[in-house]
DNA sequence: CCTGTCTAGTTCTATTTTAGAACCAAGCCA
DNA sequence: TGGCTTGGTTCTAAAATAGAACTAGACAGG
């Protein structure tokens, strides 16, 4: 009765949740995004279980989001640092703020905000264009779902899945 | 020991993902993305167990991001819809998605990919830019804590958190 | 060296959540 | 009427969680 994995879907959304899709594991990494680096940091930040935050850090150690570092202070701790692949999932982080700030909010409610470092700026809402640069839409896509066994021995496939 | 809940962050990605933080919620969102909007549908495509399933639906309509209609057909049963808050979650999903494209899948391994509807052309990536257009990075930005108390009685607040 | 403290965990127990299957009720179908 | 499908609810066992207690290593003072 373990919890369902979905490890191997063929969806990239289920994929993507099977490593970042439950209760901590976000709020852990918008922290580290936060400059947060130290196993105290997170603890205090988050309220979480230190149990569950030991569990969790080496979950996303051992999936490539974060990665242990020796501290720049010399001490006895260690730092735990978002990997590229972490840092990747700034934009998912970002579109969470934004959709949380319109429709988890009364209005005039205060709120974080996300600016920019040098001038104060707010960050513009995440943008989702069509193929000439227009806004897209949900209605306008659908999921294709991979065939049988599209294979493809051979011949550049590479471009296809960049 | 009920599981923390973080409906009074001022954070809004934890006020976010304490509605769709969740293993299944997420998953059950991108199915409506998908034309799902029955029971079985979503039963017979995630293999949650029903049990699972009734409560996360029935939170959904809580929350307001899927609304029951009754069905078109006229049967007995009633559809899930999303609502244009939970249309509003798109980007998020195209967010995970892209990542998941990226970083959880072998070079060359097949996975379903998110076409536009008229010309079966890939979506392009999420953009976010600065002010000034640039493409913009986690390191150019920073969250900027709500202060103790910017109530800012009165005039034209609204403008502020749109 | 001995003690105390700080950090970063691990271990423990009680409670909650989940999976999976069995059960139930309402509507159709013949 | 009985059987089937749909849309759930209820039940049990296993897993995850919160919270607190415990451990281990580094360092600091005396």
């Amino acid at each position: 009765m373990k919890r369902k994995s979905m490890e191997e879907a063929e969806c990239p959304v289920a994929r993507a949740l099977d490593l970042i899709g439950d209760w901590w594991t976000l709020l852990i990494v918008r922290d580290a995004f936060d400059g947060m680096r130290r196993f105290s940091d997170f603890q205090s930040s988050l309220g979480i279980s230190r149990g569950i935050l030991s569990a969790r850090l080496k979950g996303l150690v051992d999936c490539g989001i974060l990665e242990m570092v020796p501290p720049e202070d010399g001490g006895a701790h260690h730092d735990y640092l978002l990997t590229a692949k972490g840092a990747a999932l700034f934009p998912i982080l970002v579109g969470l703020r934004q959709w949380g700030e319109t429709h988890c909010f009364e209005p005039g409610e205060p709120h974080s905000i996300l600016v920019e470092r040098t001038t104060g700026r707010r960050i513009g809402p995440l943008k989702l264009e069509d193929a000439s640069g227009q806004p897209l839409e949900a209605a306008m896509t659908e999921v294709r779902k991979v065939a049988a066994a599209p294979v493809r021995t051979g011949r550049k496939r590479a471009a296809q899945n960049a």
